[in-house]
RNA sequence: GGGGAGUUUCCCGAGUGGCCAAAGGGGUCAGACUGUAAAUCUGAUGGCAAUGCCUUCGAAGGUUCGAAUCCUUCACUCCCCA
């Protein structure tokens, strides 16, 4: 038995703990069970639940047993914790669908057969959706004294704002998921629950639940919320969340978003993301302070994540698209590793013809969109902004042709430094 | 209801008869620098068959060789007095 708690707290992971003297000791013992509660609010899982994520993968590795659990039912309510205003409730069927994607994210960070540690996937849904209201009442209800519940950081938070209510529906949301951890007590013996900072409210409800329910002792666990040093929410791109599907971020924007970290960020995100041990991170900090302008650790840790979330072959396209997007001239490449590796750039089908009769370069820039019109077009091409397959154009006059095609049906524009869009012609 | 100020290009804002496709700033785009950051510097920024032509200064008419600029009407915005 690993002491995951050691590990865990080297690597920043823990916020605080419900109890920092038994909880390491009942962890090295023998095996546990350890749970984190995933709210199905998008169809896909984002960073923001990788902390999570990375904690039961530890616990795991550590010979412990996790449950992910998706909220089918909590999804139906909505957590305050957190939130400024009340939530909108999702449909049962949006509900169902984001369930089902973010089933396969999760078997990727755990592992679901490896014999007794093997990792459970359970939705809530599944115990709370029978669950009749009077019953509820008389077996939850009846132990939530409303001061301690008023008195919980989430709910006091969202009293005192005087623009946004809170109602009695968000309000009852800690007795659900207090009740998920006195179920996977009885059903799985999960006596740990883990989650992010904001989760300690409805974890100790649990706990207390469980306690008056059941007699018994059970713990959390909470790790710190993942900012930026910058103050900024860690994962936030311009064009929003940064989520672990390829289909709403490709695995390029992902690597790229790492490899764009701050250098204040990156040694924590080590910690976090990687199961890189203390020495080897430690030296590569080093080796990176030494010529911060080779970002190793940034490279690193887009390597490590990407690859485990989006596995070797993700890696190795946002690796190529990398090369190519920083790097030289394109050819000799085949449509289908193109398409991959410019996947997020816009594309635009032109008849064969027109490229066999001679396309002029300000048609081509104006048709791929890059150019608004004409006279944009020729501006950037004068300017020295215009490339075609990462050649620099020289001069509004060049013509665009057969041989310059960079693989069988397409030509690759660009202008400045990072706005790129396909031609195919077919 | 009476009086006053205003409406300019992506945004703010200068422009009171020709030198106005319209100052300046912001934004945006491009270049240089750089660590794929920030900052900085430089250039560009209505359109087109481009040393020219066409369209644009709230809308429509008018005066004039010539109008963003002067006149008339209309629309909208703001301020003051009732």
């Amino acid at each position: 038995m690993n002491d995951v708690i050691r590990e865990l707290s080297w690597r920043g992971l823990i916020n605080q703990t419900t109890d920092d003297v038994n909880l390491p000791k009942l962890l090295l013992e023998k095996s546990r069970t350890v749970y984190a509660g995933f709210d199905p609010t998008a169809d896909s899982l984002h960073v923001g639940h990788l902390m999570a994520l990375m904690i039961l993968r530890r616990f795991q590795k550590a010979g412990h047993r996790p449950i992910a659990v998706v909220g089918g039912a909590t999804g139906m309510i909505g957590d305050p914790s957190g939130k400024s205003e009340e939530r909108k409730l999702l449909s049962e069927d949006s509900l169902r669908a984001n369930i089902a994607g973010m089933e396969p994210q999760l078997r990727r960070f755990l592992d679901f057969d490896c014999g007794p540690r093997s990792a459970l996937l359970v939705n809530n849904y599944d115990w709370m959706g029978r669950f009749g209201y009077l019953e509820f009442l008389r077996d939850v209800g009846k132990h939530f004294p409303v001061n301690v519940m008023l008195a919980k950081d989430s709910v006091r938070a969202r009293l005192e704002r005087t623009d946004a209510g809170l109602s009695y529906t968000e309000f009852s949301y800690m007795l659900l998921q207090a009740y998920d951890f006195v179920h996977l007590y009885q059903q799985h013996d999960c006596e740990l629950q883990v989650g992010g900072s904001d989760q300690w409210g409805n974890i100790t409800a649990g706990i207390d639940l469980a306690r008056r329910l059941r007699g018994v002792q059970l713990y959390g666990c909470t790790c710190p919320l993942l900012t930026k040093s910058d103050g900024t929410k860690m994962g936030k791109t311009e064009s929003g969340a940064l989520w672990l599907s390829a289909e709403k971020t490709s695995p390029y924007q992902f690597y790229q978003y790492w490899i764009n970290l701050d250098d204040a960020d990156v040694g924590r995100c080590l910690r976090f993301f990687t199961d890189m041990g203390q020495e080897e991170i430690e030296s590569l900090l080093g080796e990176h302070q030494r010529d911060p302008g080779k970002r190793l650790a940034q490279r690193r840790l887009a390597q490590e994540l990407t690859q485990l979330v989006h596995d070797q072959e993700g890696l190795h396209t946002a690796e190529r698209a990398t090369e190519i997007f920083f790097g030289a001239e394109i050819n000799h490449l085949n449509d289908a590793q193109l398409a991959s590796i410019f996947a997020d750039v816009p594309s635009k089908q032109l008849p064969r013809e027109k490229l066999a009769t001679g396309l002029p370069i300000i048609d081509a820039f104006v048709e791929s969109t890059l150019s608004k019109n004409k006279s944009d077009a020729r501006r950037v091409i004068t300017q020295g902004g215009a490339y075609v397959n990462n050649r620099r154009i020289e001069g509004i006059d060049c013509t665009l042709g057969l041989n310059d095609l960079a693989s069988e049906s397409t030509i690759i524009l660009r202008s400045g430094k990072k706005n790129y869009a396909l031609l195919r012609f077919v």
